[in-house]
DNA sequence: AAAGCGCCCTGAAGGC
DNA sequence: TGCCTTCAGGGCGCTT
């Protein structure tokens, strides 16, 4: 389940193989993902050219001469590249028929995922405006953090996966980041300081790239678009690690709900 | 306006 | 072994 170093490894994993590619066709077996699978979208894609893969949040830009493709991964969602078509196993709901034989195979056991062509260019969608500033750009940093919470009394955590306030922090690397700033995760946004946030900003930033890095966090059922498993798992500090020693500390880490979602953090050196 | 929930869906894991 | 319950990486959209 893609986060954000999942969603990009993908990327960087797909374009090469689809970039000034055609599209003989593309085949939708399964229509009912989040949105169902808008009717005549294989019209606007047939005959078109991908010339960039871009990426938003989590979502998937695949920009053609007029118009573009956005895919979200949803939880269980993944993309990989075929030399040629095979027939669909379960799941396997979406393929694009590239010109050469090639296949983009998009696969879902959840259908948490969604497909929208978006005709304009640059291409805008409701599901895209109002998404916070990417992570990994200049304009996010501890400032922007703090300016941003004053005021707000709900945990930090929340904070930092709201995609309003900054896109792609999901659960996994939330955990991590706020374990690698010494900051607990309930603590009231509002109520840290500039400099903690500066610190937390870092972390948010260096936990990405380490991911991306290492290819993304296997858990379950990612798998990167070449089709093989992403190593950050490995250096997971907190997450999933309930009742182990904390990796600065030893004292033993401990797991939380924190807005329905289970929350690992180390009582003694976050605080 | 912020915050808290329910919910979409399938599969894996754990308890009994 | 099998059945049942719980949980999972997201995030929209409704209610308060």
């Amino acid at each position: 389940m893609p986060e954000l170093p999942e969603v990009e490894t993908t990327r960087r994993g797909v374009a090469p193989h689809v970039i000034n590619r055609c599209v003989d066709a593309i085949l939708v077996r399964d229509r009912r993902l989040r949105w169902p699978v808008q009717a005549g979208l294989e019209d606007r894609v047939r005959g078109q050219c991908i010339r960039a893969v871009d990426r938003r949040a989590k979502y998937l830009l695949f920009r053609f001469d007029q118009g573009s493709l956005m895919l979200h991964l949803g939880m269980s969602g993944s993309l990989r590249v075929l030399p040629a078509f095979q027939p669909p196993a379960i799941h396997e709901h979406i393929d694009l028929l590239l010109e050469g034989g090639a296949v983009l195979r998009y696969t879902d056991p959840r259908r948490f995922g969604s497909l929208h062509w978006l005709d304009g260019d640059p291409p805008e969608h409701r599901l895209l405006t109002g998404l916070g500033p990417e992570p990994l750009s200049a304009d996010f940093d501890g400032g922007y953090l703090h300016r941003l919470s004053r005021g707000r009394r709900s945990p930090v955590k929340g904070f930092i996966m709201d995609p309003r306030v900054v896109v792609g922090v999901g659960n996994i690397y939330a955990c991590e980041a706020l374990h690698m700033a010494g900051v607990r995760p309930d603590r009231a946004a509002g109520r840290i300081s500039a400099a903690r946030y500066r610190r937390l900003a870092e972390a948010i930033t260096e936990v990405l790239e380490q991911a991306i890095a290492a290819g993304g966090t296997t858990l379950r059922d990612f798998v990167g678009a070449g089709g093989r498993p992403g190593y950050f798992s490995q250096a997971l500090r907190v997450y999933g690690r309930a009742g182990a020693p904390c990796p600065r500390c030893a004292a033993p880490v401990r797991v939380a709900r924190l807005a329905q979602r289970s929350t690992y953090f180390c009582a003694v050196c976050q605080t």
